[in-house]
RNA sequence: GUCCCCAUCGUCUAGUGGCCUAGGACGCUGGCCUCUCACGCCGGAAACAGGGGUUCGACUCCCCUUGGGGACGCCA
């Protein structure tokens, strides 16, 4: 059987973090069983959906890597469709027309809830002669699911789960309108679409038990389900848009690579013995869904951090270079000046393991912009005080007769010259950090002088000088 | 409230009856390295929710309790 996922998210914002796990979980099985994955945008609640939710879930996707087979399907398109199959099991005998008012569920609910009975729709046109109909109400289609016995779906993540089908009502299929809800829908369209695995957010998981239903009564087989388990935010409550469940955009604006994003989305819920450094290549070598986790997993941002320092040290260099570049002319609000840009690739290995993102990165960066007079933190300043700028008048004197600007040639200037001043290095190697990248904390200083180059080094350490 | 699901360090997890004195990672923390900050290296604290069973033997199996989460719409 030849696998097909898919990715179902509805466009009403922007590709949450959940989303897109579920996104990457369905990739990686289709990817590791050598299927496809399929894009569906569940647009059938016209009043929520928009088209800028539309683009931002195919840019967030993109973003992070994650491409799907043909076009996406709208399933707002596909009404006429839905409404066939509802049309189909109503004439089957196995959905009827309800004519229900919402006013009068409404107080059946109210009523039910008073009395400490469950809110579920009772049946009431279930069995109702169709000639008693209202004239001037338009009817829904409703479900005419089992009453006794119970309803099972072996999920690949949860295991069997039965509900008693007591439990369940007569779900509503087309609403009044005539427009199909969401439940059929999601089963016409995967049965079309030919999907052979439903892979998604647990939330969904009593839904598959009523899909099911749907599933039993066409006749047709149902999918396999796997309920990967919903991701929470540090409290432990649900991710919620008010509490970080922020859009991929939101990440990448942060400074996280896609690949760490991957990385870590991939081991929440889901591992692999020890591993825990797990390129995409790997990942669908390893991934399956058998050892995806059972419990709901909390979103933990300095582990992403951590994944991320990590992808930034071993990333392409020259592709490092040009999002560092991206990013410095950002921040700065300006093109970067070709004296600038040659400073990168120097600089880039010594400031690549000080960052965890790569706004983090910039930042580390922004000495190596020609932005005099350098603006002093306040530590730096401190560095600048006593004897530092008599000191830093020998410095210069010094560099400036160093003939060829190298790391070693400029390793033995500055050493000789705190040797003569009998200083220990540190007090020499502080007031000249601070003049140079106007902080207290920065790569080693001979390479901070060796990327800068000698004339924006000696200007600025005239800046300070006595 | 009803139904469903879940339960190992603070967090992500390994563990499928004896390999567990419970392993790894992030974070925290002590030290080394050192011109600062990082990186790196060495070390530390830190968990099987509770109670019953089953078994020669339970983190692993069963039950109950507790705690979390989810679903109960003419939303998706």
């Amino acid at each position: 059987m030849s696998v097909i996922t898919r990715f179902a998210p509805s466009p009403t914002g922007f590709l949450h973090i959940g989303g897109a796990r579920t996104a990457l979980f369905n990739w990686l099985f289709a990817k590791h069983h050598g299927g496809e994955m399929l894009l569906r945008i569940e647009d059938t609640d016209r009043a929520r959906s928009t088209d800028a939710a539309v683009t931002a879930i195919h840019e967030g996707l993109l973003w992070l890597g994650l491409d799907w087979q043909g076009d996406p399907i709208s399933q707002f398109a596909r009404a006429d469709r839905h409404a066939e199959v509802a049309n189909q099991l109503l004439a089957d005998g196995n959905a009827y027309k309800c004519y229900c008012t919402p006013a009068e569920l409404a107080e059946m609910r109210e009523t039910a809830r008073a009395e400490g009975r469950s809110t579920r729709y009772d049946g009431r046109w279930r069995d109702r002669d169709p000639a008693e109909a209202p004239s001037d109400a338009l009817p829904v289609i409703r479900l005419k699911a089992p009453q006794s016995g119970a309803t099972t779906v072996n999920d690949l993540v949860q295991g069997p789960v039965t509900v008693q089908n007591s439990e369940m009502d007569d779900m509503v299929l087309l609403r009044a309108d005539g427009t199909p809800t969401y439940m059929l829908a999601v089963v016409v369209d995967d049965h079309d679409m030919a999907v052979s695995h439903v892979i998604r957010g647990d939330d969904h998981l009593t839904n598959a038990v009523r899909q099911r239903q749907i599933y039993d009564l066409m006749g047709w087989d149902a999918p396999i389900f796997a309920h990967i388990p919903l991701i929470h935010g540090a409290d432990g409550a649900k991710l919620s848009k008010r509490h970080g469940a922020l859009g991929v955009e939101a990440y990448a604006e942060m400074g996280i690579l896609p690949s760490a994003l991957r990385n870590y989305l991939l081991r929440l819920g889901w591992s692999h013995g020890d591993e825990e450094i797990i390129d995409t290549d790997q990942a669908i070598a390893w991934f399956d869904l058998d050892a995806v986790g059972k419990s709901a997993a909390r979103f933990d941002i300095p582990r992403l951090e951590s994944l991320n320092s990590h992808y930034i040290r071993t990333m392409d260099a020259g592709e490092l270079c040009t999002l560092l570049a991206a990013q410095l002319a950002q921040v700065a609000n300006r093109d970067l000046t070709e004296t600038e840009l040659a400073r990168l690739p120097l600089a880039l290995d010594a400031l690549k393991e000080r960052a965890k993102t790569l706004v983090e990165l910039a930042d580390k960066a922004g000495f190596l912009l020609d932005t005099r007079p350098l603006a002093m933190e306040e530590k730096a300043a401190g560095l600048l005080t006593g004897d530092a700028p008599a000191l830093l008048s020998r410095a210069h004197g010094v560099l400036s007769a160093v003939e060829d600007w190298n790391v070693e040639v400029l390793t033995e200037a500055i050493r000789n010259l705190a040797e003569a001043e009998d200083l220990k290095l540190g007090k020499l190697a502080q007031p000249l950090r601070a003049a140079l990248t106007g902080r207290n904390a920065s790569p080693g200083i001979f390479d901070v002088l060796f990327f800068l180059g000698q004339k924006e080094c000696l200007d600025r350490i005239a800046d300070h000088m006595a």
